[in-house]
This record gives C-alpha cells, structure tokens and sequence, in this order.
DNA sequence: TAGTGGTCTAGACCACGAG
DNA sequence: TCGTGGTCTAGACCACTAG
C-alpha cells in the first residue's frame, strides 16, 4: 500500500508487485539503511521467475534512489536520499484563472539586440548572437500578478524574431513550439526596485517572490526569464516522494 | 549525444543508444510531436538486436513523457509536457559549508505539549495528540544564515520526545531515523517580522524566503518545518529534465 | 578467483484495441 | 481479426570487485 500511487497499483505485472513489496519494506522501515536485499536469484527462486523480471524490479528501485546496487556484494537500501522534488509550474495564465479571476495578459516593451555580456551571462551564452528581450505585465482582475522579464536565444529559435508577442505570452508560445531538454530555476526573495514596484503596483522596498528559469533544448540556451510576484500574490507548492 | 547526461553517456550499453539516437530526433525536432516511431520489430531489425534490447529503450522514453505508446497502433513523439522540476533542498549544514563558511547550530527553545489547533493545522492532523516545538538558528559564520521553526508530531515519532536537539539539528536527525514518502513544499516571500528580524540580526520589513516543508511517512503527518532565509543569503536552485 | 549485477538473446503468450 | 506493445522465460556472456 505504501507506494500505491508511486506504482500505479502494483498490480497486475509481476515485476511491479516485486516492486512494491520491496519498496513497502524500505518506507515501513523494516529494512533499515544498509540492510543488504536478496540476491536477485534468491528473488527469483522466492518470486518463482527469472532473473530478468526480478532486475527490472531492482533496477527501477535503484534508478528511484531506494537502493544501491554493487557488483559482487549485493543490493543495499540507501540512507535517506536528499530531498528531490517535484515542482510543477503553471502557466500563469491558468494560475490566475484558478484563482477565479479574470487574467490579462499585455506586453510592455520589446527589443531585438545582439547579446549584450549580461545576456550572455543570464542566458550561460559562449558567443554573441542576437537575441530578443521582452517585458511583459501578467495581470490578475486590475491588480498587477507578476512581472515577467525575458530572453530569447534568436540563434536558437529564429522563429521568435517575427513574433511581436502583443497577445500572446511567449511561455506559451515558446512551450508550444520549442521542446526543451533542461531547465534551471532559481527561486529567492528581493526587495523591489523602483521600476518592479511600479509594474506590480507596490512600494519600494516591498517584498518580492523571484523566479527564474533558464531552459535549453538539445544544450542550446533558449530562453532566460524572470518572473517577478508581489510577495502576497504567490507562493510556489511542491508535492513529492523521494527520488521521483 | 543530446541525451548525454540524461543517460550517462550512452556509452557502452545498447538500449542506451537507442534511447539517445531517438530522444535526439525528438529534441532536435526531426520527428515532430506526432510522428509515429518505428515499430519495435522494425529497430530490432534495424539495431540487429532483440525486441526486448528494443522495449527497454522505448518503455524508458515512455516513462520520461517524450513518447507515447499504443497498442496496436505503435509508439508516438508526444506534445512538449507540462513543466516538472526535480528540486534539490540540501541539509543547511552542508549548504553552509558549501559556501566555505564554518556552520553552527544552535537550539533556541523546545516545547513538549498537546497539539493546538494551530499545530495541527500545520501537520495536517486530524486528531490531538502530543508534539514537539522546535525554534532552532543555523549561522554561517558569526552570521544568521536561517532560522528553523518545526514541530514534530510525537505520535509519528516518538522517540523524538526524548531528544534535546541541542547538539544534533532535528532535520538530519529525522532523515536518518524516519523514511519519509511524501512531502509538500510551500515557497514564499515574506516581510521580517520582529521575531524573525531578531534572529536573522536583520531589517523588521526585509524581505526574507521561507520555505515550509510538510513531510509524511506512510501517510501519517510526520514533520512541518518552516525555514526563513533573509534575502540575501539564499536562493533555492533547480535544475531538471521534462518528466523526470 | 568467484560471485555479483549489467546486459542481451530468441523465443513465447497474452491483452488490448483499431479496423 | 490480428498486429501491436506488455510481459516473461531460461538461458548466456561480460565487467567489476571483494576477498
């Protein structure tokens, strides 16, 4: 029962109930850390089936971090992994909208430029090339919901350079089109300046949730955006289970 | 080569490569979201290999969200995903030291009493019962590097009743005592109050990042544990793959 | 050196679902 | 109906490493 959900019912395959019943030992913590698990033939021999099907058991709880697996010693339980989550993150247009309010979307400024040293530093560019920036205004009812300033790599999406982004978001438009490969976020807490206590409507120095995420599609930096939220407009929700 | 990291090199193993040549037509974009991906008896052929070597590549690329298979129809390049992030929250001690700074913890004060109402709004409980309120500093330095607010719900974990948390923080003490199965993150901004102001030796008003952790073991509430950074000494990282 | 996990094979049967 | 993926078998060879 205990990774019901994480398995999707250790149901009807074999390797999956495996699975399960080694899991459940692991999180019950009668398998303490350290605590070496059958051998797969032993696993074999108990489950009645070969080897294969007992490694594909074994090999997804070591790929899930529940165990380690070493030649010739055996398979052991991991100490309790570091905390890996996972974080989902909306677009904001659905988010405002969840929260029953009617969303507004409106593009600030635009500029096309070859890359500045600082674009190339947000965007991790080793060479120049040309680039777009956007400012964008994310509007919950009248009330400003966040700020959104933005990056787009031209020599990877070419295509953007024809976009003028008047009504539509380019986070949509880029997730629509460009599939991305890896992302970065980095969450942390400023005080706003002058111009993002203006955008969202609030004083200088108020507190301010900073979001920003660079993503890459096949290692090619595509886009560096910073989403900027007033500090009661928004908090960030995580739900998880270890290693994924 | 675009999976590389993904999967550790494609390096030796077949299924690995076949994983990597064919997440690369999808990243690249070569196979749009859509196309339909060769059957399995057909990469079998084309890798001379066997189905199995085959299913093992595909059932991953399945699993990662960049495919999706049908029966009897064959297997798909799927639209791009909504955003997943794995989220990395080391241990403040090792976060600290990571800095070069020498780390200090410091027990504040401990409470041992019935649960109020509020705590058990924070843990998500639903009855009454005993736990234990922690307020607890982490330094960098001389410097306040965050501050530690938690309460541990003793019918969990009982044997947390007899702990003082003076010497060993009641994180890593709980990580390697209890296997957590789930947990929950809330992320936010918010201004220093007095209390916080005080401990972290900064600015009432200052922004500061708080991030609040419920965790769950075999779906008993375990731990909620707030952590308040000042703004300037942390920010949350990420880095992550679609559907990891 | 011996035993473990890592990988692969050449089959097999079944469930599902599109036609 | 019948081709697809889902699962499993009973072997096999190899790489790594603890003893």
């Amino acid at each position: 029962m205990s990774m019901a959900g994480t398995v999707e019912e250790g149901g009807g395959s074999l390797h999956q109930r495996i699975l399960s019943d080694i899991s459940e030992k692991i999180l019950s913590g009668a398998w303490a850390p350290g605590h070496r698990i059958p051998f797969e033939h032993e696993l074999s021999v108990q489950y009645n089936c070969s080897r294969m099907t007992v490694n594909k058991a074994l090999s997804q709880l070591a790929k899930a971090g529940l165990i380690e697996r070493r030649r010739r010693s055996g398979s052991f339980v991991r100490r309790p992994q570091s905390q890996a989550a996972v974080l989902e993150i909306h677009d904001i247009r659905i988010e405002v909208e969840a929260l029953g309010l009617p969303y507004r979307y409106e593009r600030v400024a635009r500029h096309k430029r070859r890359s500045s040293a600082g674009d190339r530093a947000l965007l991790e560019l080793g060479v120049a090339g040309p680039v777009l920036a956007l400012e964008c205004g994310h509007f919950a009812g009248e009330r400003p919901f966040a700020h959104e300033q933005r990056l787009i790599n031209l020599t990877a999406v070419p295509e953007a350079a024809d976009e003028e982004f008047v009504a539509t978001a380019p986070g949509p438009w880029l997730i629509g089109r460009v599939p991305w490969s890896e992302a970065e976020h980095r969450i942390r807490a400023v005080a706003a300046d002058r111009h993002i206590a203006a955008a969202l409507d609030i004083e200088t120095g108020a507190p301010c949730l900073v979001v920003e995420r660079r993503t890459w599609s096949a290692e090619h930096p595509v886009t560096h955006v910073r989403f900027t939220y007033a500090a009661e407009s928004h908090t960030l929700v995580a739900r998880f289970r270890p290693q994924g």
